[in-house]
DNA sequence: CTTGCTGCAAAAGTTTTGCACACGT
DNA sequence: ACGTGTGCAAAACTTTTGCAGCAAG
């Protein structure tokens, strides 16, 4: 966590975040639209994981409208910007996470509720690099999701077993 | 061909698998019917991770006729079997993989070439113990996705980028 | 002014479902 | 015989794309 001026950890780096995109964008010959604007700063605002449509319905909600396409193509360049990452944890749909800030890169998902919490699990890196040197790979980012049931759901265990689906 | 008091570590237990199947769908009042059996073996045979068209495409390529459907239907009764689970390393589709036999639950993908190589990796199990229970977690299964560049694709590093989009 | 961007509508892709008929128990 | 399964076709769903007008550099 080293930055260069201040360190604040609750705002999550807005200024910095844009100046990457804008950057990126620049670097790449394409523009900064108002759109994509105000869809980095929706993502900004988000302090979890978080879904395309999600994202479309709280802006449509604060009054901002934007098409759904603009939002699948905005994505797409924030992951390409390592602004965001593909988090992979539902088969129905994509979630994303800031990857700006900090990267937790470990999930803690709920069978029973869905629930998805970002955990930091800082030991897996070595882990990982270790694994991946053993079979050649050189390194390049990972993903740790684990299944298991909340505090919440345990405590209410006895209830009917929530129709959710189970997702293993 | 199958004595029942053998082990052989290469083939991976088909009778066991069939049985468990069976003993499941009895047990939730469903049929055990030939396209289910026949499903059943084609997945037996998979070693590693397979896609449902995959599957759908090699049973006809072999003769056998089923359903997408049916695949499908079946491959969710297997997964509340617990013989095989679902593994999510691409966002385009679903992915399987038998966890009857052995389970690796741990993953290097190419981003290169998006091969998929499961390995096996018993440290994380206790760390994802830990992890759960210091936040009051009851762990159930986990996953565990690493993407790196292989070492065959390390060494065609200078060619073409491999036009493909890359999954992280 | 040139090039890329947006929104709409529609396409593409995987996965699910309704229904009539067939099969396992 | 009963109830469940299958296949077909079509729906549902997320994500992508073609195109005409619009906006950023």
């Amino acid at each position: 966590m080293a930055d260069p001026a201040q360190k604040s950890s609750d705002e999550p780096l807005i200024e910095p975040a844009c100046a990457v995109f804008r950057r990126f964008l620049k670097q790449q010959g394409l523009k900064f639209t108002s759109e994509r604007a105000k869809i980095l700063n929706a993502v900004l605002s988000k302090s979890s994981v978080f879904e395309a449509d999600q994202l479309l319905t709280e802006m449509r909600d604060v009054g901002h409208s934007v098409s759904r396409p603009t939002i699948y193509r905005t994505l797409k360049h924030l992951r390409h910007a390592n602004i965001i990452r593909q988090v992979l944890i539902d088969a129905k749909q994509s979630h994303y996470q800031l990857s700006i800030g900090q990267d937790p890169q470990s999930y803690l998902v709920c069978i029973d509720t869905n629930e998805i919490f970002a955990v930091a699990a800082p030991e897996i890196d070595e882990f990982t690099r270790k694994i991946c040197s053993d079979h050649g790979f050189e390194p390049v980012s990972h993903r740790l999701i684990m299944y298991g049931v909340s505090p919440k759901s345990q405590a209410a265990e006895d209830d009917e077993s929530s129709g959710n689906e189970v997702l293993r």
